[in-house]
DNA sequence: CTAGAATATGAAGGATTGTTCAGTTTGAGG
DNA sequence: CCTCAAACTGAACAATCCTTCATATTCTAG
């Protein structure tokens, strides 16, 4: 089973009172606001820590180099947006198809949305570290979730559920990023959506359906 | 109109012997392996002066500095992709349009991975540079090549014919992408595709279509 | 209130790296 | 063969940056 968080890459200690839990949401805010003002090859870490309003010394005695903190700031991202897609599974257990991939359409989108700058952020950070561990273990997570979601659906005839909810994972998340890396405006926004369901649902409808 | 190529990117000058366009030949590759064995954060001219068995003051010849680099192999990828799109296009005028986007996905698919290494190490690299640019140009030029395809599909009734394309692209792009990621074996891809012809077919399908 | 633990500081060291340039080698044209 | 431009070299410089640690400050438990 592979580590999500190899040793090297732990954090060094864990905020025990509370100004602790405090300067880490500012490293981290920091580290986001760096990424995005002067890109990820600038991003440095006395920069991080002025932006934060902390010392540098601070900042190594919770990560023990500069990509241990790249690296837990994409962790705490992926662990909250598995988290989102999880709920929204499991609150569409038992309802049809049609709303469930609306329904994980709809969260996953308005989660990259939401936080426009922190997903744009991220996305270029990754670049910099091995980031496989991380990526497997969250889509070991959301692939979990959407197949106990789908196999609960009442009009669905799993033939092969797990090949299905695989294409459908990748060409959502993947639509959703190539999006956001064209400036698309909010109409074109909206009608990509409304097709990529229309794509999804007649997948859905090809491959096995069954009346409910 | 957007420069692709903003003044300080441009090369410095442009090889007039055949030595000299193998060595560029040579620092180009040597870019690829460098980036795909240490990594973005870790790529050095030295190091790659090195593997291409060059100086570096060779290289500061025909770059001003590293960024220029990177974004001339970049350049270099997607002029090399958007031609293979537009030949593909070309080549499917007058087709019916199922077979239209099963030639797109063949095309881009195989173009991605013929040179996995490459793909990957330019999916790694892109985060270095500003390469809003880079992608503009290259979705311009792919945006006119499909829609002219299409549009001269006999079964195509095009009632948003813009709105369709950019759909199809940002689906199939982003789906290809989202499949480099995860690491999935033969048949998984070969599935994938599958279903994403299916996906694609089916959108044009409800979209707009009238009898040949 | 006090002692010890947790937290914060930031100047300094050591290492890496981008870039230059004065000089050498190679190739092409006459 | 000769000459000039093109191509190549790589040690050296300047700048940046990661990381440490000795010290100072703040908090909490008893």
């Amino acid at each position: 089973m592979p580590r999500a968080t190899p040793r090297s890459l732990a954090p060094r200690k864990r905020p025990r009172q509370a100004r602790a839990a405090v300067t880490l949401d500012a490293v981290f805010e920091a580290t986001i606001q760096v990424l995005l003002t002067v890109g990820p090859h600038r991003l440095t870490t006395t920069r991080v820590a002025e932006r934060a309003g902390v010392s540098v010394g601070t900042m190594y005695q919770y990560f023990a180099h500069k990509h241990a903190l790249i690296h837990a700031l994409n962790e705490r991202y992926l662990e909250a947006l598995a988290a989102r897609v999880e709920a929204a599974c499991r609150e569409q257990h038992g309802m049809p198809a049609d709303k469930m991939i609306e329904a994980l359409i709809e969260c996953y989108w308005r989660a990259k949305t939401e936080r426009a700058d922190v997903t744009r952020a991220l996305y270029r950070s990754v670049a910099e570290l091995d980031n496989e561990a991380l990526i497997e273990a969250f889509a070991a997570r959301v692939d979990a979730a959407t197949t106990t979601m789908l196999a609960s659906a009442p009009d669905m005839a799993a033939e092969d559920l797990k090949r299905l909810n695989r294409t459908l994972l990748t060409v959502i998340f993947g639509t959703v990023r190539n999006a956001f890396e064209r400036n698309l405006d909010a109409e074109e926004v909206q009608h990509l959506r409304r097709d990529l369901l229309t794509m999804c649902c007649a997948l859905i409808d090809r491959t096995s359906r069954r009346v409910a």
